[in-house]
DNA sequence: GCCTTTGTCAACCACAGGGTTGACAACGGT
DNA sequence: ACCGTTGTCAACCCTGTGGTTGACAAAGGC
């Protein structure tokens, strides 16, 4: 787990800490008020926060002895594009599956096409 | 971790399955097929595998020796409906700002406004 | 100046996760 | 029938991670 994208997901497999991005949509937040609704050590939640924070999901600023916690919506653009470009392949496959069919429909005459291999499944 | 979004992102934060849900995307594979690439042995990649079926992105079937491994895309729309969520929320957030902001100027006679307590960060 | 508030750091513990090897199950080929 | 292929299961090892407690840093309030 080294790369940026790795840590993402890491970090938004813990519903804890999914929970608190949540909250942060809503705005910033400091770290005991984020520890409030939980039945953790507040140091605890201060490690959930730099887990998020490598991740690049969150920034912390100063004010006072307060560290503000601050959502950085972009990352979600990252992940989004990310899950976009997988989703665009899958459906890239299933356009070249219907070209296929189409094809097949197109020249019934054939014996058989060899092995369509997918479609199998279920 | 056990409930089902916990799942997808753990899953998906291995760079190994990542590879593996990428290669998917190009159709079914056995595997040994998938095993190939890496150095590792075929006994990992297997378990990779039932991570990734547990998650949900990725169904096994029976071919004869073989356990054709299909792409759950299906999944992926879970994921991105969640992360569109928190973007909405975050944008909406940004949005309520702005109208704040407007509003301040459509009365400019005001003092000042009682803290404004986002904004400041950064 | 001192105490309180707010949060981090360090040490420790328990357990999950990714890797290995070895055994074995499920088939097909011949 | 038997062997080879394909893959899973089980046991084990090591590391990473979430949790704890205790000490301490940083800053304001009095």
């Amino acid at each position: 787990m080294d790369d940026r994208l790795s840590r993402v997901f890491a970090a938004l497999a813990d519903p804890t800490r999914r929970d608190m991005v949540t909250r942060l949509t809503e705005g910033d937040a400091t770290v005991g008020d984020l520890a409030a609704p939980y039945a953790v050590s507040i140091q605890a939640v201060s490690k959930h926060l730099k887990v998020l924070e490598e991740a690049g999901l969150v920034t912390r600023s100063r004010d006072a002895q307060r560290r503000p916690v601050h959502l950085e919506a972009e990352v979600f653009d990252l992940m989004t594009k990310w899950i976009e470009r997988y989703r665009r392949r899958a459906e890239e496959r299933f356009q070249r599956l219907d070209d296929v069919l189409a094809e097949l429909n197109d020249d019934t005459r054939h014996d058989r096409i060899d092995a369509p291999k997918e479609g199998t499944a279920s």
